[in-house]
DNA sequence: GTAGGATGCTAAC
DNA sequence: TTAGCCTCCTACG
């Protein structure tokens, strides 16, 4: 499930498996079917991610624009591959690889200046190379000057790119910062931490495919207590944790619905006072 | 078998 | 602020 470490990894995957070589497209579903065959034959020259969008540039042809939105999935595997369902969107494949596509917001073959607008609106991404505007500077700008919270500021893309909802309670808990701050009462210190944890925290997503965001002092082992299982398949602190207990100070983990998403967090470990 | 949610976002009111 | 989109999985009868 798709937050920016999963694009910038499905990035990664498509060159390996796809780049420089001839693919074959197909949209079992049907609604991807005239696109697909502009890009049958084409060599993938490179696949790109910023935030939560992915692009697959094709010699000649243009850049296939992906964005999962909530329930979107990717499958790879090797040839050959299996016969495709009919909600298959999309499918690549080459003599080595195949590429499934299921339930996007967004498939769609797009132009280089159809591209640079994405991009134009889109944030900084921590998982992008920092410059020509990728820095956290870019995003202090907006979050200094703010009156939302900094927990609807995390999830607004042109903000930051490619934070979602796990990352945003994960982050905030992390720095014992109250998610209702006002974006103009967080430090520029405060900023600068986030940012660089996000920064860790999404490479290493990106590396292990999922969400770890434990520190290694607060493991189950490193606390004496019985391991744990979360059913996302990462070690979280707050994240979909409502009502239980905190792994560092034993309260109850709170929820509330932020900009009509879930809102995960610790009011002892992230208290009101705990602001400039 | 079916309802309801879910790591997202946009257009329209 | 809400409805709508897209799919899959779980919980509950």
């Amino acid at each position: 499930m798709p937050e920016g470490h999963t694009i910038h990894r499905l990035a990664a995957d498509h060159r390996d498996r796809f780049q420089g070589r001839k693919t074959t497209a197909s949209s079992p579903q049907g609604k991807f079917s005239d696109s697909a065959a502009l890009v049958t034959g084409r060599p993938l020259d490179t696949a790109e991610a910023h935030g939560k969008h992915l692009f697959l540039g094709f010699q000649d042809t243009g850049w296939i624009h992906i964005h999962l939105g909530l329930f979107g999935k990717v499958t790879l595997g090797g040839a050959p591959a299996p016969p495709p369902t009919d909600t298959v969107r999309l499918r690549l494949t080459n003599d080595t690889a195949y590429m499934d596509l299921r339930g996007p917001t967004t498939c769609a073959l797009i132009t280089d200046e159809g591209k640079q607008a994405i991009h134009a609106r889109l944030g900084p991404d921590p998982l992008r190379p920092r410059g020509e505007g990728n820095d956290p500077e870019t995003a202090w700008r907006r979050i200094s000057r703010s009156r939302t919270t900094i927990a609807a500021l995390l999830l607004d893309q042109k903000v930051v790119a490619g934070v979602g909802n796990v990352y945003r309670a994960e982050v905030l808990f992390r720095h014992g910062i109250d998610p209702y701050t006002p974006g103009k009462d967080l430090t520029y210190a405060q900023w600068t931490a986030i940012w660089a944890d996000l920064v860790d925290l999404m490479r290493e997503g990106v590396r292990h495919n999922r969400i770890d965001t434990v520190r290694p002092e607060h493991t189950p082992e490193a606390m004496g207590r019985p391991p744990r299982v979360d059913d996302h398949g990462g070690e979280v602190y707050v994240y979909r944790r409502a009502r239980q207990a905190c792994h560092i100070c034993g309260g109850e983990i709170r929820t509330a619905d932020l900009a009509a998403r879930n809102l995960f967090w610790c009011p002892t470990c992230q208290p009101r006072g705990n602001r400039p």
